[in-house]
DNA sequence: CGATTATACGTAGGACTCCTAATCACTCAA
DNA sequence: TTGAGTGATTAGGAGTCCTACGTATAATCG
């Protein structure tokens, strides 16, 4: 710690961030390019990838937006993977302007050798402790939403927006809060970023959902939901339990 | 939560970091942009006005070291600076073969409204509860590290490779660390990311003050530091202030 | 129904990024 | 003093990324 005047935290915290975000961009130059391609383009390759298995194909738009980059920029470097041959474009049977994007075989291919550029961030949060991680993710999860709603950022499939998500249901600390759709329970650790079956919840239901969240599972009625005690999955509780019977009334 | 077979938590983690990275090359952008510059030189910028009160003037290897681009990117970008009048390059009274870098006035201005991108960053990180503002830098800073440790980025100045941090040395579960430099307690709430006085630890001490840093306050002889109680700066500890006292022997 | 408005994609032009490889220029140790 | 190493720059080329504009299709409204 310093000389004096450390700037507030939240700078201090982005900080690091961008520092985290140096890294991740290197890593992808660094792999994209062992493999013939560019940053952006092995990008491209990992969100098709990361989205072949379900039936919408992709559009160029969505592309740009998930990207954070134009459509200009994002029709330039689809034109690019189309002319190595890696995706495939065709017509959008439902829109005649639109373009459904989907990777050859050579793309898919790939897309597995350098679509995953942040693996150098996973093994890095591989070596966190168990609870580290899941504490991290959960922030991270925060973070995404908060960026969302500034509109920072394409709205992402993450659980604290999905309608089927069910936060702090539970008093089991391991596994407290609920998917509606699967019906089974989970903790902070198996939070998705990219669900498929994600659906936004409307409005009302999205701030109910984020308070509970927000509030990390404190007693329900409280008037001091937080501030102290924030943690990994495993904060202790007050009582055992009781579980499938506190909804908000 | 999803339908099956999500991917393994830190997969998901550098996942949702990646869309925070995404936000933030983004803003970059929109930012730099709005003041006629990109989003390099905008960092540059950044770079440069954060080290403007030491002494030691920066050098064009060390700014691409620090972005995560190569010399010649870096080289390509001052030149850009320099034309705009934004940074001056004079030679390293010390080495004849390498250059000074400073702002120039014009440069400490714009610096000032176009280098400070991560802005977005930190006012999500803002709208955290205290507490998990602590915690999600306590585990940014841990994976600077992580990734440091793996050649993955430029070694930053943060505490936990800093010769003068000692981390948990106090039962103040609130300043738990201490810094020997400016000889005050503080919290993880204090870390710094890029701190002016960081000296880089020698091999032996650094693991010991990794460990310590990482166990997170466990007690000292335990055969299991953690594992569970992970949390945010107030976890709970055994006795109450004995400070000062509890070196490892 | 036909005209307007909005949307989706593309292209053009330009500054810049980002790389590898090669070239100066200087430092330092032998 | 010579040769290896280091710091910066340049050359060349593909690509990013932007702001406009085009062009085609879709949705909407009088």
């Amino acid at each position: 710690m310093p000389a004096a005047a450390p700037e507030p935290l939240p700078t201090r915290i982005a900080a690091g961030l961008a520092r985290l975000s140096v890294a991740l961009r290197a890593g992808q130059w660094r792999l994209a390019e062992a493999h013939g391609l560019t940053a952006t383009q092995a990008q491209i390759l990992g969100l098709l990838a990361a989205r072949a298995a379900e039936p919408a194909r992709l559009r160029p738009g969505e592309v740009a937006e998930q990207l954070g980059i134009t459509r200009a920029t994002a029709s330039d470097a689809l034109s690019a993977l189309a002319r190595k041959g890696l995706v495939a474009k065709r017509p959008d049977p439902r829109d005649g302007r639109a373009l459904g994007l989907a990777l050859t075989a050579e793309g898919a291919e790939a897309a597995r050798a350098a679509g995953d550029a942040p693996a150098l961030l996973a093994e890095a949060a591989a070596a966190l402790s168990p609870a580290d991680q899941a504490a991290l993710l959960r922030l991270v999860v925060k973070m995404i939403r908060g960026l969302q709603l500034r509109g920072a950022i394409a709205p992402a499939r993450v659980c604290v927006t999905c309608r089927y998500f069910r936060p702090h249901l539970y008093d089991d600390p391991a596994a407290p809060h609920r998917c509606d759709l699967v019906g089974a329970p989970f903790g902070d650790a198996a939070l998705r970023v990219d669900c498929a079956d994600h659906a936004a919840a409307p409005p009302e239901l999205a701030g109910q959902t984020w308070r509970r969240f927000d509030a990390g599972g404190a007693p329900h009625g409280s008037a001091t939901p937080r501030l102290a005690a924030e943690g990994g999955t495993s904060r202790p509780r007050p009582s055992a339990a009781r579980a499938r019977s506190d909804h908000d009334p």
